[in-house]
DNA sequence: TATGAATGAGCCTTCATTCAT
DNA sequence: TATGAATGAAGGCTCATTCAT
């Protein structure tokens, strides 16, 4: 890595948790100077404008949780397992997986009116993330685990609305008690479709 | 309503929709001078400031939210069609109750870093839901329409987290497909609890 | 004359000859502040960008240019005293009409390959100045002043550009020596069209 | 030639068009590293700083242009070929000598107020011209071609200055149609001269 | 009460220039 | 020589707010 993705990695990295506490809009180029110690003119190097900067930012913030994700799906040994880490990983609001929270409720609800790249991008983290469940699920029947009557695409919606739900919740209470219930409840519905 | 009172509303009512579908911060008084076509000055003689006129904008939102709800369940004859009508009123992303969306999410999402009295009077107004549907609940079971064990407290907060994630991935999705399948998921297990 | 207007026409007039000397790419806002001792948000209060202010400059310069000219010529009894008049009003580049020189080939040579709207106001104040001289020479030749076989159009696109031409060298020199001579030569051609 | 030379000449060259035509303060930096497809730091290998570019830039158009005139010149056989020569080059605005039109009206109208020493480079061209047209004259006279009374040093002066208000009206005109007259008179007063 | 002129901090961006490699 | 990362001053503009009328 060149120097210069370097910087620009850097940069990305300590913005990445700005953007996603304050917002994309009320994150202005001088908190990132501020926080990367770094002159307004070398942002601008690596950067064409603040639309850029942002664009980056979405992107590495919503890989850093793909990437919480997958590998807590990957350790888990049983479809039941892999959905149950899918759930504890995103469902801690007190110790959310991406600092600041989830990325795709963060940007997606700033994005909604205002920017429509955004809002495309977190609109296919969505789909996939369900996709992502659905595919767990599907393993999982066909391994003899899950009911194979189980309707899991219309599952992996419920489950990652309710989860979202739960996470939204938490964050404007300030505290992860509700989350319990949503997990505990998300957790059960799972368990009786076990063969 | 005295004439000053007559303004204020007026404002209120003409900032609501802009408030709620661009964001608190990203609505200046600029705008709401355009729309309301009230000169500079005159605004700040009905409101201190534009925090000010944030939270009543704020408050007006919500209330306007939980009058269409209640006005919803109150002409609804059973526990069950309840139910049901608090699940149509906020689970139709596409027409939604409020101009630009729900108002707890829209707000709460913006205000979770950044304004703590509004993100205090959200978490309230999201207690408060919960509460509504827990009543409609107790008074189901109390009036033999509803099994006595169901554990109603804890699905009242599943039911909301799961409409409120539902609505914020309708918002993204730009249409209504998936908010179908949650609404028809609550309905189902709300039918399973009838006696 | 309301304040604001009245403001408004005092940050043109004080903008005028900043503009018409330095530029208008090279006269910054801040210049202008300095200049009219107004702060950077009450120039924007009165206009829209700099861009407007550009063109309002423009506009005052050309017009003061246009009374000058005016003003010089109903004052000369003659045909041959306007033509004179003109000449000595625009060719005194030691103490031009407007200060900073002449706007038309200041603003002209600017914008024209950056400001198309500025070049075509330009070019209608050259033709103006064109017609006025031309509208000079009829007028002498009906009242029997000048050899009505003069093709007085080509003659006053020939003055026109030998003044500004003459302008042009004057201001590069800094001094009007070769003016005169310039306008000796046009004061002879026009004497020998005298009847 | 060294490599160093050569790449500087290359710059010189690339750059000359851009100058001449956005004007000196409008051209960037970033400009002439596009244009040359060179780094930023190879150009400040080559000059120190924007203003030493610039100064070469004019030379190089000054140069460019006085050798088109030159050719011109010395292509024609007789005193009033030369003459006509020397107009036809410069008072051609849509196809001018040098790319982006006269550099003498062009650098001299923006570094009047702002640049004194490319101010006095152009005096010195502007000098230089109207020499050349003296010259040239008073070889025609001694060659027994113009008349001996002809004061071909104001004459100097006079088309020196009309075809230079011709090329701006030209310019801002956007097309020649004026150029014609100008030329036309100029050359009609030349043949007045001849013997 | 209502108006709108005035303010100044702050935002995004551009630009010429320097410097380590 | 050549590169391009880094710098900081300066530019145009927006915005919430104040205040004289």
């Amino acid at each position: 890595m060149s120097k210069g993705e370097e910087t620009r990695q850097f940069i990305i990295e300590k913005a990445a948790p700005l953007f996603n506490r304050k917002g994309m809009e009320a994150t202005a180029m001088s908190d990132i100077m501020e926080i990367t110690r770094l002159s307004k003119g070398s942002l601008y190097v690596h950067f064409r404008d603040k639309d850029e900067l942002t664009k980056a930012v979405v992107e590495y913030n919503l890989q850093l949780l793909e990437k919480k994700v997958t590998t807590a799906i990957q350790q888990a040994p049983t479809a039941k397992a892999k959905l149950f880490a899918f759930i504890d990983v995103l469902a801690n609001a007190t110790k959310p997986p991406v600092e600041g929270g989830c990325p795709m409720i963060n940007f997606g609800m700033e994005a909604d009116d205002t920017n429509p790249l955004i809002k495309q991008r977190i609109h296919q983290a969505i789909e996939q993330s369900q996709k992502t469940i659905a595919t767990i699920i599907r393993a999982g029947i066909k391994a003899g685990e899950f009911n194979p009557d189980w309707n899991y695409k219309e599952f992996a919606t419920i489950m990652f609305a309710t989860i979202e739900g739960g996470v939204f919740i938490s964050r404007i209470a300030g505290n992860n008690e509700k989350m319990k219930i949503i997990a505990g409840h998300l957790k059960k519905m799972i368990e009786e479709q076990l063969v």
